[in-house]
DNA sequence: ATGGTTTTGCTAGCTTAACTAATTACTTCC
DNA sequence: GGAAGTAATTAGTTAAGCTAGCAAAACCAT
């Protein structure tokens, strides 16, 4: 019911849709839910990514050739420092430490002498393999639990939320996901 | 569908579900938008963080200033290191650096006069409002297309996500034989 | 009141992980 | 075979976090 804590541009909003005081009600319930879910999925990743002491990009550097073996193709340098946005001055030393921290080798590349092949250690693959493949079995059984129909819902709803267009100048355009800090408010 | 980029830890997932192949497909398809939609949002946030030049903690703070004040309390440069969990030093610096963009000023605070109050600039404010109404705008257009059902069905979906146990030791832990990250060496 | 403890924001110096520029080894093209 | 281009690396710089320590103010117990 129009929780106070979200800034609360819905008034600008509702004002522009003319549904029902009940169906508002029901829309910000469900917004609150998708921004929850963005939440917890955010916290998860974040913890396991401390739990390795790995910084945000050796993590998805990891998993981005871990991701390319599994799909048969050769990672080199290069490809993970486009891939992560980074140069490939400092995706040499990114694999200076996954090298460190054993969950990487690099190799020569088979067919480009000056070149490297990195490869992901059996334990470390394994492991992400298993992880990832644990949050995956926990989404697949949410969307396993639903109706044919409802399922076709829930999936025309997220493309519907994707595909609106992101409009490249706008600023600021993080979810509300914050707290006010000393207020009074604490439920949550 | 089945996109080989994706590791596909499915087949074993499947093979716990007993679902037609068409409900299969159906269930990989929805996870599919989910994770699409997912790398929507993140590219999104992401680009707005570099045209703002504001690094990631720079930006949640900004916001939570920018709630906060909304809430209509007082932000201590205190609350925010707790907010974004860094410490008070750092959120010093991180001050610095938005009172020099010109998106904060330091007030003395009213009470307490070892403190400050941070307020955020008008400009800065508007910009963020607008934007973060913009975007919760899409979202609510995309909720309140929905019929009464299907907002049920979503909502109830992605409280199941959600809900689902975050289980922390699920981090890809094993890291190989020479160098195990977990602290069992006593300087750290 | 008054002296001791805690809290608040800040400064100083260190570490990590990004960056740019230059270097080395190899490939490709003429 | 030599010029030009490309891949990864090294060296040195910057950005943004950290801990330790400080002065001023607040809180607290006589």
């Amino acid at each position: 019911m129009m929780d106070p804590r979200v800034l609360d541009p819905a008034q600008r909003v509702v004002s522009r849709s003319n549904l029902s005081e009940t169906e508002i009600d029901e829309t910000v319930v469900l917004l609150e839910a998708l921004r929850r879910w963005r939440e917890t999925e955010e916290a998860v990743s974040e913890a396991s990514r401390r739990y390795m002491k790995l910084g945000d990009n050796d993590m998805r550097a990891l998993r981005f050739v871990i991701a390319a073996q599994e799909h048969g193709s050769i990672v080199t340098p290069s490809a993970i420092a486009e891939h992560l946005g980074i140069s490939t001055a400092s995706t040499t030393k990114l694999l200076d430490r996954l090298t460190a921290a054993g969950h990487i080798r690099r190799l020569p590349h088979p067919t480009d002498r000056r070149s490297v092949a990195v490869e992901v250690v059996d334990e470390t693959r394994d492991a992400a393999r298993e992880s990832i493949g644990r949050v995956y079995g926990r989404r697949f059984d949410a969307a396993a639990k639903l109706t044919s129909a409802e399922r076709e819902v829930v999936t025309r709803f997220l493309r519907d939320l994707a595909s609106t267009s992101p409009s490249p100048s706008t600023a600021f355009q993080n979810a509300p996901s914050d707290r006010a800090p000393e207020g009074s408010d604490g439920a949550d």
